[in-house]
DNA sequence: TCTGGGGTCCTAGGACCC
DNA sequence: TCTGGGGTCCTAGGACCC
């Protein structure tokens, strides 16, 4: 059997590219693509965190996910920009269509990050295709990406890592023991920083050193993670580019308070704005879901969540609110709140369940008028009366 | 003026059943 | 008085990804 071609193509520092483009596009001289300048969140509601970074901002240090606090300490000049999803959105769908004209095995990986069998397209050498797929995008969308090309996903992905941005890489197995065994443990896919630290006290430094270690040791340790990770470090990954949209798993909203919040009457509020927006994207995703979980951080930083098993799934805004706001009840150590989320999980196609005669089917109408009307109308066609008083 | 938001997957431990 | 044991379901929490 012949090798598969794989290639990862992945944008560079995704969001701020995207932002640089559409600023050009609406006149502006500067490109923030060349000035030391991040995305962030907005500060005044407390969401002030690194999204992304130029390369003169990584030069000074600037890590994604830090605070803008601390980024400015690094780099006092630093430009910060708002985020807008409206616009990433409309970018990546635009590089998503025109890379699957290149090749029907295509799997989009996130926003910014898809995959690409291209086993069975290629007319040149597989650098000479993804040179033409990286230089269309830039050409035709205005920002660059960087492609890995190997002979499986994970090599694939590891490959477009190296030497940013505007690059393609490979990472054939051959080139295993010489561009990744090298590089820290830490840079392997899926070592995050608990894994990264119990490496290192295992005096296991290097993806190398992974690679060569006893499996089975491993594998005591750190269960069927551990055999993972050891496969990953030798370049082992079987997994397949799917074509097949996967199915969603779970419909969550949190939201960072702008405010600690010391009321259950001020939560209430906040839980039926979250209830409405999980139950709309619910219905629009033609799911029932089984389980609502309450999440609560509290103003010292520490998450605890709390969930039900509904007997009957629901879809209702209603229902999931008055569930939410028991569990919250249930839940909350009556310290401040940092952040409230809703998370619906179990979902399913049908809900197998019975109506409960008039009530849940006339919920179920009400419900769906609201999201008809707010789809033609927008969302601020119908608000709730009790978010009204506390627009600002 | 420290610390986003949306996901997936895994595990430990308890409840419950046979 | 010395605590079975296996399977399944459920909850809470944590690690990791972008």
């Amino acid at each position: 059997m012949k090798d598969q071609v794989i290639f990862h193509i992945d944008v560079n520092s995704a969001f701020l590219s995207w932002t640089a483009v559409h600023k050009l596009k609406l006149g502006d001289e500067e490109d923030i693509r060349n000035i030391p300048s991040v995305i962030g969140g907005d500060e005044e509601s407390r969401r002030g965190v690194v999204l992304a970074k130029s390369n003169m901002a990584k030069s000074f240090g600037i890590i994604t996910g830090e605070s803008l606090f601390v980024a400015r300490k690094k780099c006092p000049g630093l430009k910060v920009f708002s985020s807008s999803f409206k616009i990433y959105n409309y970018y990546s769908e635009k590089m998503m269509e025109l890379i699957q004209g290149y090749s029907p095995m295509f799997q989009q990986y996130s926003i910014d990050e898809c995959f690409l069998d291209v086993t069975n397209d290629l007319k040149t050498t597989p650098m000479e295709l993804a040179s033409e797929i990286k230089n269309a995008i830039y050409e035709t969308l205005g920002f660059t990406v960087n492609i890995g090309i190997s002979t499986n996903k994970l090599l694939a992905k590891m490959a477009s890592e190296f030497d940013k941005p505007n690059k393609v890489n490979t990472l054939y197995p051959e080139e295993i023991e010489t561009k990744m065994w090298p590089l820290p443990v830490g840079e392997l896919f899926m070592v995050g920083k608990s894994a990264n630290e119990r490496f290192n006290k295992m005096y296991i430094k290097t993806i190398g050193d992974l690679a060569h270690h006893d499996v089975n040791i491993l594998t005591e340790n750190f269960k069927s993670y551990g055999r993972m990770i050891w496969q990953y470090a030798n370049g082992i990954d079987d997994s397949k580019v799917s074509v097949e949209a996967s199915q969603i798993k779970v419909i969550s909203n949190s939201t960072t308070l702008e405010k600690d919040i010391i009321k259950q009457g001020e939560a209430n509020i906040v839980l039926l704005s979250l209830a409405e927006n999980v139950a709309t994207r619910l219905r629009k995703a033609n799911k029932f879901a089984g389980t609502v979980s309450v999440i609560i951080r509290s103003s010292s930083f520490k998450d605890y969540s709390h969930q039900k098993r509904l007997s009957n799934k629901t879809t209702s805004t209603q229902e999931i609110y008055e569930i939410s706001k028991a569990l919250f009840k249930e839940t909350w150590k009556r310290e401040p709140i940092r952040l409230l989320g809703i998370q619906l999980s179990s979902l399913s196609d049908e809900g197998d369940r019975q109506l409960s005669l008039f009530e849940d089917k006339k919920k179920g109408t009400i419900d769906k008028t609201i999201d008809s009307i707010r789809e033609k109308y927008g969302d601020k066609a119908i608000v709730r009366s009790i978010f009204i008083d506390k627009k600002k």
